[in-house]
DNA sequence: TGATATTAGTTGAAAATGTAACTAACAAGG
DNA sequence: CCTTGTTAGTTACATTTTCAACTAATATCA
């Protein structure tokens, strides 16, 4: 039959669904205890995580566009939780670095990120959660690790 | 340790990267074929696949505020794919219905969406699919249906 | 029945996003 | 060097989204 097909079995939709809906809790953190926006911490992870680098670098592995990665970093310095650093040897870049501040909000918001994790994995099984985020790796189009 | 964690396996940031992925080629067709907006398909998807119905019942439906179905109805009738109809004893809010034309992008764009999932789930096992679908209903917050 | 509350839907302003055009610095070939 | 092309990043503008306030219709209940 034609009518069979349903929203809510599509992937996308439902992707979609479960994106919004599990991070709105994470987004309640890191929007009330530190006013950032999505972007924001996504920067403040990339940099936290793997070190200064440029704004280039985090928009390519954080696959976000430059004018996002732009007003990121512009409203996380005037926040206090980063600095830039003039490149000698080329200027058109910088490097960017987290202030301490930016560090303790990065330690904050990641121990919450691995707890949120910790507690949703623990309603499935070991071969669920991997079958789960192998097939999400796959769909963004990470490399399956 | 305390820096292992990555942001690769932080579930809301994963789902989120697999929903922008996987959205991008339906959101082409639709918006390409059609005009329309992601809220647009959606709102042509509830008439199409459960009957009239109102506003009201598709922002509950769909778990979509009453601003952005207000705006998408609006548009979706100006472009002729629904007509609006008073209904007698409430004269607060009115049945929306398909017209020929909505009804044949609904049939177009639901064609195309099977297709989609089928060829998605191709590349799964039957039990993988199960898992995978699943899970993201109850992250979701459907019933597990 | 008349005051108050609730519901469906709309509208306007502010915030956020996306797109394209732009600047400044460097690179490369003649 | 000097024209042309590329790269990093910013800015401006249009489109969307969000939030709050609003209107109109109905419900509630003293």
């Amino acid at each position: 039959m034609k009518d069979d097909f349903d929203i809510k079995d599509f992937l996308p939709y439902l992707l979609n669904l479960a994106a919004d809906a599990s991070g709105l809790e994470f987004q309640k953190v890191y929007k009330d205890r530190y006013g950032m926006l999505r972007t924001e911490w996504r920067v403040l992870f990339h940099l936290g995580r793997y070190g200064d680098m440029t704004a280039k670098e985090i928009c390519d592995r954080g696959r976000l566009h430059k004018t996002k990665v732009s007003r990121a970093v512009a409203a996380l310095e005037v926040k206090r939780f980063l600095t830039r650093a003039e490149i000698e040897d080329d200027r058109r870049h910088s490097l960017l670095s987290l202030t301490r501040q930016g560090r303790a909000a990065f330690d904050d918001l990641t121990d919450y990120a691995r707890d949120f994790d910790a507690r949703f994995r623990e309603n499935l099984t070991a071969k669920e959660a991997e079958v789960l985020y192998s097939a999400l790796r796959q769909i963004a189009g990470l490399e399956t690790k």
